[in-house]
DNA sequence: TCAAACCTTGACATCGGTGTGAAGGTCAAC
DNA sequence: GTTGACCTTCACACCGATGTCAAGGTTTGA
């Protein structure tokens, strides 16, 4: 599929994919063109970079930790170097402190709209 | 307490406090001779803003939902216009969304490194 | 009295994610 | 052939969060 259609299946704009390829993101294959030519499965992996990016992770950690979240049963040998293996648990630490934050705002919002609701 | 003290005890640079303040995030009380004085809860309310910004939520809308986070068992009537509960209540689904997000990739970086320490 | 350590406001810079548009190539439909 | 819809790269702009610095006032202590 090309960008346009990408694009469209994710509510992303196709300036965005490119800068996702420009911070190593996703690749792309090239038609005889020069087109970008997207295999199906970057559907799911472009709504899985949307979503991780508004949670707080930078195109940065989010390229470290890619390869490990799309085929986690595999290691990864280029990659597990001692720095990225530490990069990896600081980075589980800081979303489950996210999660947290999170969940914990969530309920107290939650909370007080039910309250109003039942004013 | 003073702008220093705040920061040093929340790990936020005094020029985050004041940006926080101009955003209407928080309010100082002045001394006689102008400097900002917080009161002792305020520690807790910048590490709640600090961590909400951490999550991906903007000053906009951290602002919007603080005053229900703080005191949840209280309506406050000012605010419980249509649209503010209406925003509210997207806000919360957006943070589900986040906390499902998180959660699950969390996960797989989990699964991943404990995996590599078994190897 | 002077220095050091605070504080004030204001301006300007940086950085990452994003918007927008120019200038031009490709391709399908008419 | 021409038009329109797609694609390319590149550049500049914007915005929110943050860094940095200047110029100056206040307080405390040598
Ligand atoms: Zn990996
Ligand atoms: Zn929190
Ligand atoms: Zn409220
Ligand atoms: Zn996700």
């Amino acid at each position: 599929m090309r960008i346009g259609e990408l694009s469209e299946r994710t509510g992303t704009p196709r300036r965005l994919l490119r800068y996702y390829e420009e911070q190593g993101l996703i690749k792309a294959d090239r038609l005889a063109n020069g087109y970008r030519d997207y295999d199906e499965a970057y559907v799911d992996r472009v709504l899985q970079i949307r979503g991780l990016l508004d949670t707080g992770l930078s195109t940065r950690i989010i390229k470290q930790i890619l390869p490990c979240l799309n085929k986690p049963r595999e290691i990864h040998f280029d990659e597990a170097t001692p720095e990225t293996l530490a990069l990896l648990a600081s980075e589980r630490d800081r979303m489950t402190a996210r999660i947290r934050c999170l969940t914990r705002n969530r309920d107290a919002i939650a909370e007080y709209l039910e309250m109003v609701s039942r004013a």
